[in-house]
DNA sequence: CGAGGTGGTCAAGTAGCTTGACTATGTAGT
DNA sequence: ACTACATAGTCAAGCTACTTGACCACCTCG
């Protein structure tokens, strides 16, 4: 295979990512949720199961802790989270959805299933599910966030 | 196919394009182009053909021409590109890559593959090809630049 | 040739990060 | 049990890549 047309690969994989960002940011704000940037989907992912400390957000959003504060900062002035005294730790704090997280959750959910199954129309469901075992296996463990 | 499923395939698809962007950015560093950030990169695919002006390179880049031009000033003052009047509109300029230029493309060609080249030892070559073909059919046309 | 559109720049403001310094609480060593 | 160090979080200040607004030079079309 050419370098070209690794370039061509590259591109057209940041292409589809940027493209299916854009639809799930859209959808959610259709949806009714304002005030939310892409990058707070990570935090939403992250923070969905369980809660997580600031700490703990900023280590795999790759971001230093006080901008992970912010981040949550703004998220619980919007009613999307709040900051919870941690059961096991007096220094900590457990930053948990709210109900309305929890519902913008699902609606970004909503939104790129919509996209997903845009997908299965081109492709047929069939091969839908073989990129994303395709992309699972390419995709490098641990990390959340795209970060560029 | 359920909105979780749909959500771990987008987690999936942002993850391999983030681990890409990585990998090339890195490559271009570690073949001693320094300066650089993966934003750079969009400017230049779009220069490279026959150069651009600065309001194209801003319309394809999504963002407003001063943030072009003021990325544009940047490459050229670390030599990877230079300003030419343009040989059509006096008004314009036109913004070209140097020697230099080329040959820091040359070296993201030959980072991004590497990195397919690997993708090809975990899931053959030919899967890689149908991975581009289908990922060029669900990629928006025209966009450019992931933004977000 | 005059009116409006377009290419580019200068200037100022903003948002989202950073580094640095600090307090409070937990943990390990002797 | 006391000391020493590590860790969770915040406050403050600074930086950088953008933005909006204003402006000039030059095209284009009546």
């Amino acid at each position: 295979m050419q370098n070209s047309e690794a370039m061509a690969l590259s591109a057209a994989l940041l292409a589809a990512a940027g493209g299916l960002t854009q639809r799930i940011h859209e959808g959610v704000v259709a949806r009714g949720f304002e005030g939310l940037r892409p990058a707070h989907g990570f935090a939403f992912a992250r923070l969905a199961p369980d809660g997580a400390t600031v700490t703990d957000l900023a280590a795999h959003l790759g971001v230093t802790k006080q901008a992970a504060s912010q981040l949550v900062d703004e998220m619980v002035r919007k009613g999307y989270a709040e900051r919870r005294p941690h059961p096991d730790d007096a220094r900590a704090r457990l930053v948990v959805l709210t109900v309305r997280g929890w519902e913008c959750t699902r609606a970004a959910e909503e939104a790129a299933a919509e996209a997903v199954r845009e997908w299965g129309d081109t492709l047929g469901e069939r091969e839908v599910r073989a990129l994303g075992e395709q992309l699972l296996r390419i995709a490098p463990h641990g990390s959340i966030r795209p970060a560029w």
